[in-house]
DNA sequence: CCATGATACTCAATAAAGTGACTAATCACA
DNA sequence: TGTGATTAGTCACTTTATTGAGTATCATGG
């Protein structure tokens, strides 16, 4: 159970009402976990029951009202717990790994066009992920960041998530023009 | 609903029993996808009584008997249709990524061993991507083996799972460092 | 002035995944 | 001779995640 976890570590740094937060999870800005829209809803009254976030009401005008959410203390004492206790290893679970991994037996044709949709979704993250790096550390340089910029779990977890996605684009081209070759040198048989 | 289709994945090239199936997904040589005993069972279960898989009482003297299952045509079709039609991005979920994002509000100590058992955890999963790497393609090269060998499915996704690893265990260790270097740092001040 | 889409949520239901506890045999080792 | 590990599973239960449908207001564009 660490949706409980990752909401907590999203609201660190800014307070955001149930409709930021899904918006973070959906873009994938969140880039360290995934989550609907209901999940966050229900996790957040949970969250605040539980005392390890409060919400306050703000009243708008020209928009619905809004609760938005920080962590208190009791949750931060709770993602120091997880901190120090947490192990449980991360496992790929990927559809397009199923495809490949059948690609001898099921049409080619397609496997090669999976392989190239999610290369073109990489990119796209890619792009999002460089852009965040960029905006987040400012003008200062990559390493004069890591080295003093104020927070960087954020920044370190972006890091992550484009390199994943530069790594989810390489193997996804590769294996498409190995695929390719195969099917060429096949034909000339 | 994938762990169907992965299962099938898995059974293509060798008749297994669910304990032999369990074991590979425990293992990650299954690296494509990740599940326990339990769900397997059931799912090859569901499978054969859709007529996905057969399964086949093997009557052992000195261990308990048990059933091998392997894929029919009916199977294959279904993963056809699966290879023609699945497109759904796939996410890191991790509790590890959760932590770090918490860096900057969390016991900076705690993270960094984290990272660092993570980081072995990695070499361990690399040795064993290696190994199995290089007993699938025996003594061709992996040029000679993607270009010309019979089954290069599962070669592909534990390309995949090999890279994954090594992303892991360098941003663990990038990670670690830079926290090292900041805590040290922030001491001297 | 009417459709579309964004903001801001809620509720209900199902499907998938994970946890824990069990049976029952054989093998390896001390 | 009995302790633990390995093979080969099963059953029951809970927690998570996904799907689908609603509610309501306001802003924008044609």
């Amino acid at each position: 159970m660490a949706l409980r976890h990752a909401v907590l570590a999203a609201l660190l740094d800014e307070e955001l009402s149930g409709y930021q937060l899904a918006k973070a999870f959906d873009m994938g800005v969140a880039n360290f976990w995934h989550a609907l829209p209901q999940q966050l809803y229900s996790e957040l009254a949970k969250l605040e029951k539980q005392g390890l976030v409060t919400g306050r009401e703000v009243v708008q005008d020209t928009r619905p009202n809004k609760r938005l959410f920080k962590v208190t203390e009791a949750g931060v004492a709770e993602l120091e717990r997880f901190a120090a206790t947490d192990n449980k290893p991360s496992f790929i679970r990927d559809d397009l790994l199923v495809t490949v991994q059948a690609a001898d037996h099921v049409d080619t044709e397609e496997v090669i066009a999976r392989l190239t949709e999610r290369a073109a979704f990489a990119d796209a993250k890619i792009e999002l992920f460089g852009g965040l790096l960029r905006r987040i550390r400012g003008d200062r340089s990559e390493e004069e960041f890591l080295r003093h910029g104020e927070r960087i779990g954020p920044y370190l977890t972006c890091m992550r998530g484009l390199a994943f996605e530069q790594g989810n684009r390489d193997w996804c081209r590769q294996s498409a023009a190995i695929l390719r070759e195969r099917r060429t040198a096949h034909a000339q048989r």
